[in-house]
DNA sequence: GTCCCTGCAAACTCTTTGCATAAAA
DNA sequence: TTTTATGCAAAGAGTTTGCAGGGAC
Protein backbone atom coordinates (compact mmCIF):
# COMPACT_ATOMS: atom_id res chain seq x y z
CA UNK A 1 0.00 0.00 0.00
CA UNK A 2 1.87 3.29 -1.15
CA UNK A 3 1.40 6.29 0.66
CA UNK A 4 0.80 8.82 -1.36
CA UNK A 5 1.46 12.84 0.13
CA UNK A 6 -0.83 15.04 1.09
CA UNK A 7 -0.39 18.91 0.07
CA UNK A 8 0.22 20.21 3.75
CA UNK A 9 0.69 18.07 6.76
CA UNK A 10 -2.40 19.66 8.64
CA UNK A 11 -2.73 17.85 12.52
CA UNK A 12 -6.53 17.44 11.70
CA UNK A 13 -5.67 15.43 8.57
CA UNK A 14 -3.24 13.10 10.65
CA UNK A 15 -5.85 12.30 13.33
CA UNK A 16 -8.76 12.15 11.14
CA UNK A 17 -6.43 9.36 8.85
CA UNK A 18 -5.40 7.77 12.15
CA UNK A 19 -8.66 7.15 13.58
CA UNK A 20 -10.01 5.74 10.17
CA UNK A 21 -7.29 2.93 10.32
CA UNK A 22 -8.00 2.04 13.59
CA UNK A 23 -11.58 1.09 13.31
CA UNK A 24 -12.53 -1.67 11.33
CA UNK A 25 -16.36 -0.50 11.30
CA UNK A 26 -16.40 1.70 8.00
CA UNK A 27 -17.50 4.73 9.61
CA UNK A 28 -19.63 7.23 8.01
CA UNK A 29 -18.70 11.35 8.37
CA UNK A 30 -20.74 11.67 11.53
CA UNK A 31 -19.35 8.94 13.17
CA UNK A 32 -15.76 9.90 12.10
CA UNK A 33 -16.69 13.23 13.16
CA UNK A 34 -17.65 12.38 16.91
CA UNK A 35 -14.28 9.53 17.58
CA UNK A 36 -11.92 12.64 16.34
CA UNK A 37 -13.79 14.86 18.58
CA UNK A 38 -12.99 13.11 22.06
CA UNK A 39 -9.05 14.41 20.11
CA UNK A 40 -9.68 17.52 18.61
CA UNK A 41 -12.61 19.16 20.33
CA UNK A 42 -13.05 22.01 17.96
CA UNK A 43 -12.73 20.05 14.68
CA UNK A 44 -16.24 20.61 12.52
CA UNK A 45 -17.95 18.33 10.07
CA UNK A 46 -16.59 20.58 7.40
CA UNK A 47 -13.48 19.64 7.38
CA UNK A 48 -14.02 15.71 7.95
CA UNK A 49 -15.58 16.24 4.83
CA UNK A 50 -12.85 17.86 3.19
CA UNK A 51 -10.14 15.34 4.15
CA UNK A 52 -12.39 12.43 3.36
CA UNK A 53 -12.40 13.56 0.07
CA UNK A 54 -9.02 14.58 -0.11
CA UNK A 55 -7.89 11.29 1.15
CA UNK A 56 -9.86 9.29 -0.95
CA UNK A 57 -9.53 11.28 -4.11
CA UNK A 58 -5.58 10.62 -3.26
CA UNK A 59 -6.03 7.09 -3.16
CA UNK A 60 -4.85 7.27 0.45
CA UNK A 61 -8.90 5.84 1.99
CA UNK A 62 -11.61 4.75 0.12
CA UNK A 63 -15.17 5.51 -0.22
CA UNK A 64 -17.37 2.67 -0.20
CA UNK A 65 -19.10 1.47 -3.33
CA UNK A 66 -22.14 0.73 -1.53
CA UNK A 67 -25.65 1.89 -2.10
CA UNK A 68 -27.30 4.10 1.04
CA UNK A 69 -27.58 7.52 1.64
CA UNK A 70 -25.03 8.01 3.51
CA UNK A 71 -21.82 7.65 2.36
CA UNK A 72 -19.07 5.35 4.23
CA UNK A 73 -15.03 5.41 4.18
CA UNK A 74 -12.66 2.45 5.03
CA UNK A 75 -8.64 3.05 5.98
CA UNK A 76 -7.87 0.38 4.08
CA UNK A 77 -7.31 -0.04 0.83
CA UNK A 78 -5.65 -3.34 -0.06
CA UNK A 79 -8.12 -5.41 -2.25
CA UNK A 80 -11.31 -6.97 -0.19
CA UNK A 81 -15.03 -6.33 -0.13
CA UNK A 82 -17.82 -5.90 1.99
CA UNK A 83 -20.65 -7.38 3.20
CA UNK A 84 -23.47 -5.55 5.01
CA UNK A 85 -26.21 -6.94 7.84
CA UNK A 86 -29.13 -5.72 6.84
CA UNK A 87 -30.95 -5.85 10.15
CA UNK A 88 -28.23 -3.55 11.67
CA UNK A 89 -26.40 -2.03 8.47
CA UNK A 90 -22.65 -3.18 10.01
CA UNK A 91 -20.29 -3.48 7.58
CA UNK A 92 -17.48 -6.23 7.33
CA UNK A 93 -14.62 -7.13 5.23
CA UNK A 94 -14.51 -9.80 3.03
CA UNK A 95 -10.54 -10.68 2.39
CA UNK A 96 -11.36 -14.42 0.81
CA UNK A 97 -13.63 -14.79 -2.26
CA UNK A 98 -13.92 -17.86 -4.51
CA UNK A 99 -11.41 -17.89 -7.22
CA UNK A 100 -13.75 -17.82 -10.32
CA UNK A 101 -14.67 -14.17 -9.32
CA UNK A 102 -11.76 -12.57 -9.65
CA UNK A 103 -11.39 -13.62 -13.01
CA UNK A 104 -14.56 -12.36 -14.61
CA UNK A 105 -14.48 -11.73 -18.03
CA UNK A 106 -15.05 -8.37 -18.92
CA UNK A 107 -14.89 -8.19 -22.43
CA UNK A 108 -18.35 -9.59 -22.87
CA UNK A 109 -20.26 -6.75 -21.98
CA UNK A 110 -20.73 -5.08 -25.49
CA UNK A 111 -21.18 -1.37 -26.39
CA UNK A 112 -18.61 -0.02 -22.86
CA UNK A 113 -15.17 -0.40 -22.46
CA UNK A 114 -15.65 -1.44 -19.24
CA UNK A 115 -12.94 -0.87 -16.19
CA UNK A 116 -14.30 -2.91 -13.54
CA UNK A 117 -16.99 -3.69 -11.47
CA UNK A 118 -18.23 -2.78 -7.86
CA UNK A 119 -19.85 -6.02 -5.39
CA UNK A 120 -21.16 -5.92 -1.77
CA UNK A 121 -22.87 -8.86 -0.30
CA UNK A 122 -25.51 -9.06 2.22
CA UNK A 123 -27.45 -10.80 4.68
CA UNK A 124 -27.51 -11.24 8.48
CA UNK A 125 -24.53 -11.18 11.00
CA UNK A 126 -24.22 -13.41 13.76
CA UNK A 127 -25.05 -11.00 16.65
CA UNK A 128 -28.21 -10.26 14.97
CA UNK A 129 -29.15 -13.93 14.19
CA UNK A 130 -28.18 -15.10 18.08
CA UNK A 131 -30.41 -11.75 18.99
CA UNK A 132 -34.00 -13.16 17.55
CA UNK B 1 -43.16 -11.83 -13.17
CA UNK B 2 -45.54 -11.32 -11.13
CA UNK B 3 -47.94 -8.35 -10.31
CA UNK B 4 -48.80 -8.06 -6.98
CA UNK B 5 -51.85 -6.16 -6.06
CA UNK B 6 -51.30 -2.26 -4.24
CA UNK B 7 -53.95 -0.81 -1.87
CA UNK B 8 -56.02 0.93 -4.42
CA UNK B 9 -55.73 1.58 -7.37
CA UNK B 10 -55.35 5.71 -7.69
CA UNK B 11 -54.50 6.91 -11.42
CA UNK B 12 -51.65 8.44 -10.15
CA UNK B 13 -50.39 5.33 -9.36
CA UNK B 14 -50.66 3.88 -12.61
CA UNK B 15 -49.25 6.22 -14.62
CA UNK B 16 -46.08 6.57 -12.53
CA UNK B 17 -45.47 3.07 -13.11
CA UNK B 18 -46.76 3.27 -16.74
CA UNK B 19 -43.86 5.41 -17.21
CA UNK B 20 -41.10 4.29 -15.48
CA UNK B 21 -41.81 0.85 -17.74
CA UNK B 22 -42.22 2.78 -20.58
CA UNK B 23 -38.13 3.85 -20.24
CA UNK B 24 -34.67 2.02 -20.32
CA UNK B 25 -32.87 5.05 -18.81
CA UNK B 26 -33.28 3.54 -14.95
CA UNK B 27 -34.75 7.61 -14.04
CA UNK B 28 -33.98 9.47 -10.89
CA UNK B 29 -37.30 10.26 -8.99
CA UNK B 30 -37.13 13.69 -10.62
CA UNK B 31 -36.32 12.95 -14.15
CA UNK B 32 -39.52 10.56 -13.49
CA UNK B 33 -41.59 13.61 -12.00
CA UNK B 34 -40.94 15.38 -15.41
CA UNK B 35 -42.24 12.61 -17.64
CA UNK B 36 -45.08 12.03 -15.50
CA UNK B 37 -45.67 16.25 -15.05
CA UNK B 38 -46.85 15.85 -18.91
CA UNK B 39 -49.63 13.66 -18.73
CA UNK B 40 -50.63 14.56 -15.09
CA UNK B 41 -49.17 18.37 -14.54
CA UNK B 42 -50.71 18.93 -11.00
CA UNK B 43 -48.56 15.45 -9.24
CA UNK B 44 -46.19 16.54 -6.88
CA UNK B 45 -42.75 15.47 -5.81
CA UNK B 46 -44.09 13.64 -3.13
CA UNK B 47 -46.48 11.86 -4.71
CA UNK B 48 -43.50 10.46 -6.99
CA UNK B 49 -41.39 9.53 -4.13
CA UNK B 50 -44.51 7.46 -2.20
CA UNK B 51 -45.11 5.58 -5.46
CA UNK B 52 -42.12 4.75 -5.99
CA UNK B 53 -41.44 3.35 -2.12
CA UNK B 54 -44.89 1.76 -2.24
CA UNK B 55 -44.19 -0.01 -5.47
CA UNK B 56 -40.78 -1.23 -5.06
CA UNK B 57 -41.19 -2.79 -1.37
CA UNK B 58 -44.19 -4.76 -2.94
CA UNK B 59 -41.78 -6.30 -5.71
CA UNK B 60 -43.15 -4.33 -8.41
CA UNK B 61 -40.68 -2.35 -9.20
CA UNK B 62 -36.95 -1.99 -8.13
CA UNK B 63 -34.76 0.81 -6.82
CA UNK B 64 -31.21 0.15 -8.10
CA UNK B 65 -28.72 -0.68 -5.67
CA UNK B 66 -26.01 1.34 -6.93
CA UNK B 67 -23.71 4.03 -4.58
CA UNK B 68 -24.39 7.82 -5.63
CA UNK B 69 -26.14 10.49 -3.89
CA UNK B 70 -29.65 9.73 -6.28
CA UNK B 71 -32.25 6.68 -6.30
CA UNK B 72 -32.28 5.43 -9.00
CA UNK B 73 -35.28 3.16 -10.34
CA UNK B 74 -35.89 0.56 -12.59
CA UNK B 75 -39.51 -1.27 -13.81
CA UNK B 76 -38.11 -4.16 -15.23
CA UNK B 77 -37.60 -6.37 -12.05
CA UNK B 78 -36.30 -9.70 -14.01
CA UNK B 79 -33.27 -10.80 -12.98
CA UNK B 80 -30.42 -8.35 -14.53
CA UNK B 81 -27.39 -6.25 -13.59
CA UNK B 82 -26.25 -2.73 -14.57
CA UNK B 83 -23.77 -1.36 -15.94
CA UNK B 84 -23.02 2.67 -15.27
CA UNK B 85 -20.68 4.89 -17.90
CA UNK B 86 -18.26 6.73 -15.45
CA UNK B 87 -18.36 9.63 -17.66
CA UNK B 88 -22.01 10.51 -18.18
CA UNK B 89 -23.81 8.85 -15.66
CA UNK B 90 -25.87 6.80 -17.91
CA UNK B 91 -26.73 3.11 -16.85
CA UNK B 92 -27.41 0.27 -18.99
CA UNK B 93 -28.98 -2.99 -18.72
CA UNK B 94 -26.56 -6.12 -18.59
CA UNK B 95 -28.74 -9.57 -19.14
CA UNK B 96 -26.06 -12.04 -20.39
CA UNK B 97 -22.94 -12.42 -17.55
CA UNK B 98 -20.14 -15.16 -17.64
CA UNK B 99 -22.21 -18.37 -15.92
CA UNK B 100 -19.41 -18.71 -13.25
CA UNK B 101 -20.61 -15.38 -11.70
CA UNK B 102 -24.10 -17.09 -11.47
CA UNK B 103 -23.13 -19.84 -9.06
CA UNK B 104 -20.96 -18.32 -6.29
CA UNK B 105 -20.60 -20.22 -3.40
CA UNK B 106 -21.98 -17.63 -0.99
CA UNK B 107 -21.42 -20.66 2.37
CA UNK B 108 -18.21 -19.36 2.15
CA UNK B 109 -18.25 -16.24 4.05
CA UNK B 110 -17.82 -16.78 7.52
CA UNK B 111 -20.42 -14.84 10.15
CA UNK B 112 -22.71 -14.19 7.94
CA UNK B 113 -25.89 -15.56 6.69
CA UNK B 114 -25.67 -14.54 3.09
CA UNK B 115 -29.10 -13.63 1.25
CA UNK B 116 -26.72 -12.44 -1.80
CA UNK B 117 -25.15 -9.74 -3.51
CA UNK B 118 -25.51 -6.55 -5.63
CA UNK B 119 -22.77 -6.41 -8.33
CA UNK B 120 -22.65 -3.33 -10.30
CA UNK B 121 -20.35 -2.55 -13.43
CA UNK B 122 -18.65 0.35 -14.89
CA UNK B 123 -16.98 2.07 -17.34
CA UNK B 124 -17.18 4.23 -20.58
CA UNK B 125 -20.28 3.73 -22.79
CA UNK B 126 -19.88 3.82 -26.80
CA UNK B 127 -21.51 7.93 -27.03
CA UNK B 128 -18.81 9.01 -24.62
CA UNK B 129 -15.85 7.01 -26.35
CA UNK B 130 -17.15 8.58 -29.73
CA UNK B 131 -17.43 12.14 -28.16
CA UNK B 132 -13.57 12.59 -27.44
C1' DG C 1 -69.15 6.99 4.51
C1' DT C 2 -64.65 5.29 5.25
C1' DC C 3 -60.06 5.29 4.66
C1' DC C 4 -56.33 5.71 1.51
C1' DC C 5 -53.97 8.87 -1.45
C1' DT C 6 -52.80 13.37 -3.10
C1' DG C 7 -50.84 18.20 -3.42
C1' DC C 8 -48.52 21.40 -0.95
C1' DA C 9 -45.13 23.01 1.90
C1' DA C 10 -42.23 22.53 5.57
C1' DA C 11 -38.85 19.77 7.69
C1' DC C 12 -34.94 16.66 7.66
C1' DT C 13 -30.53 14.48 6.57
C1' DC C 14 -26.34 14.47 4.45
C1' DT C 15 -22.95 17.11 2.15
C1' DT C 16 -20.81 21.17 0.14
C1' DT C 17 -19.25 25.88 0.18
C1' DG C 18 -18.01 31.02 1.23
C1' DC C 19 -15.50 33.58 4.18
C1' DA C 20 -12.43 35.36 7.68
C1' DT C 21 -8.87 33.51 10.54
C1' DA C 22 -5.19 30.28 11.77
C1' DA C 23 -1.53 27.26 10.76
C1' DA C 24 2.07 25.10 7.72
C1' DA C 25 6.18 25.72 5.04
C1' DT D 1 5.31 35.84 3.88
C1' DT D 2 2.62 32.99 1.11
C1' DT D 3 -0.67 29.68 0.55
C1' DT D 4 -3.38 26.04 2.15
C1' DA D 5 -6.48 24.38 5.73
C1' DT D 6 -9.70 25.31 9.37
C1' DG D 7 -14.06 26.58 12.00
C1' DC D 8 -18.29 28.33 11.52
C1' DA D 9 -22.47 28.93 9.53
C1' DA D 10 -25.28 29.13 5.70
C1' DA D 11 -26.70 27.01 1.56
C1' DG D 12 -27.75 22.92 -1.45
C1' DA D 13 -29.48 18.56 -2.93
C1' DG D 14 -32.33 14.75 -2.28
C1' DT D 15 -35.91 12.80 0.32
C1' DT D 16 -39.50 12.42 3.86
C1' DT D 17 -43.52 13.89 6.32
C1' DG D 18 -47.79 16.46 8.46
C1' DC D 19 -51.94 18.02 7.18
C1' DA D 20 -56.29 19.20 5.03
C1' DG D 21 -58.86 18.07 1.14
C1' DG D 22 -60.06 14.72 -2.66
C1' DG D 23 -60.83 10.22 -4.67
C1' DA D 24 -61.46 5.05 -4.67
C1' DC D 25 -64.40 1.58 -3.24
Amino acid sequence: MLEQKVNRNSHQREVILEELRMVKSHPTATTLYKLVSKRLPKISLGTIYRNLDLLSKRGVIQKLEVSGSVARYDGDTDKHYHICCTNCGRIDDIYHLPEELINIDLSKIEGYDVKGYHMNFYGICSDCRENQ
